[in-house]
DNA sequence: AATGCGGGGCC
DNA sequence: GGCCCAGCATT
């Protein structure tokens, strides 16, 4: 048997009973792979259930409101993916009457939608031939054929995209697919890949060479920033002040509240005297305030402070609102600042 | 070609 | 603390 046979095998015997893979209904193939992004199964699973079960159909999806996809996306980070959804869902609904697209050529030009996730969709809806490259597929390929090129440059993508659509099996392309990413995620993992019980070890360069653990190459430290997020939470009980983002930032159009960033860690007492806090009132009363919170992101460092001030603001800015504290569990909140305010109040 | 974008699990 | 996860969009 040759490479794509003998993962096939292995998956046909090995593979999880996964709710997306008994479908090809493009609709629900999508809804699971945009989800999936960057995301491991475990935890886009009941993400993906709960979506599935308020929207059904591409058509219930589009008539949603930004705020209640956001509100669903909760917690999986990535915001992006939800709002981009929604605009693909509206197109989709529109320009094709309802009916999700399953050519490869049609779907990566939505967004939200690259060359993997078309790739995919195309694939497993209509069994198109196209060949996935996913992180799984990055690691499989890198170590089986011994490809030291970094997988994140681009050389490195146009490289590994090639080798993949040469070991595709034309015949049945979905299971082809399904089989290399199962493989990658359940055996040939990135830490202890599982070489012992392998099908295919005797073949695979990074075995014979004792290289698994330096392959796959990937270049490109992130640069992390340092943020100090000082948080005003407002509130007689009842009502809370709070703020929408805007598009620029982290947490795109999501709800936090009033926000003084600083540039380093600055004690309440001395927060309290900064000049931008006189958007808070002049007579500011600090009743309390919350240990730092470190929250960690991709590219950021965040320290997280919550200050519980007296009084209600005089004027408020431009996106800032009350709401009832009823209705904050209808708001899209960054995980962290919803774990701190449930806490809060209790709910 | 490089950077921004979350949150969680594992070692 | 570092790395990775069914990546994509933007610059």
């Amino acid at each position: 048997m040759d490479f794509s046979a003998e993962l096939i095998s292995w998956y046909d015997d090995n593979k999880r009973d996964l709710p997306w893979r008994n479908t090809t209904d493009a609709y629900i193939i999508w809804l699971s792979e945009i989800i999936l992004q960057q995301t491991r199964v475990e935890q886009g699973m009941p993400y993906f259930y709960r979506f599935l079960e308020k929207y059904p159909t591409v058509t219930a999806f589009a008539a949603a409101h930004e705020d209640e996809i956001l509100r669903l996306w909760q917690g999986l980070g990535y915001y992006s993916r939800g709002r981009n959804m929604l605009k693909t869902a509206q197109l989709v609904q529109e320009k094709y009457n309802g009916v999700f697209p399953t050519r490869y050529d049609e779907l990566i030009k939505l967004k939200g939608i690259g060359e993997y996730t078309a790739a995919a969709i195309s694939s497993f809806a209509a069994n198109e031939v196209r060949a996935v490259v996913d992180g799984n597929v990055y690691r499989v390929l890198a170590r089986y054929f011994g490809v030291d090129e970094p997988i994140n440059s681009p050389k490195g993508k146009k490289m590994f995209q090639k080798i993949a659509d040469d070991v595709l099996d034309k015949a049945r392309p979905a299971m082809h697919n399904q089989a290399v990413m199962e493989f990658g995620a359940m055996l040939c993992k990135p830490k202890n890949p599982a070489c012992g019980i392998c099908p295919v070890r005797l073949d695979c360069t990074a075995f014979k060479t004792n290289a698994t653990t330096y392959l796959p190459v990937k270049t490109n430290k992130v640069k992390v920033r340092e943020r100090f997020f000082n948080y005003m939470l407002i509130s007689d009980g009842e009502k809370i002040l709070m703020n929408k983002r805007d598009e620029s930032d982290i947490w795109a159009n999501m709800y936090d509240l009033p926000l003084i960033e600083t540039t380093e860690l600055i004690e309440p007492a001395e927060l309290l005297k900064l000049p931008q806090m006189h958007i808070f009132g002049q007579n500011i009363v600090l009743k309390e305030n919350s240990a730092i919170i470190k929250h960690v992101l991709t590219h950021q460092n965040l320290y997280i402070r919550f200050l519980i001030l007296k009084d209600f603001p005089e004027k408020l800015q431009g996106n800032w609102f009350y709401t009832d504290v009823t209705n904050l569990k209808n708001l899209a909140l960054p995980q962290r600042i919803f774990i701190f305010i449930k806490y809060f109040f209790n709910f």
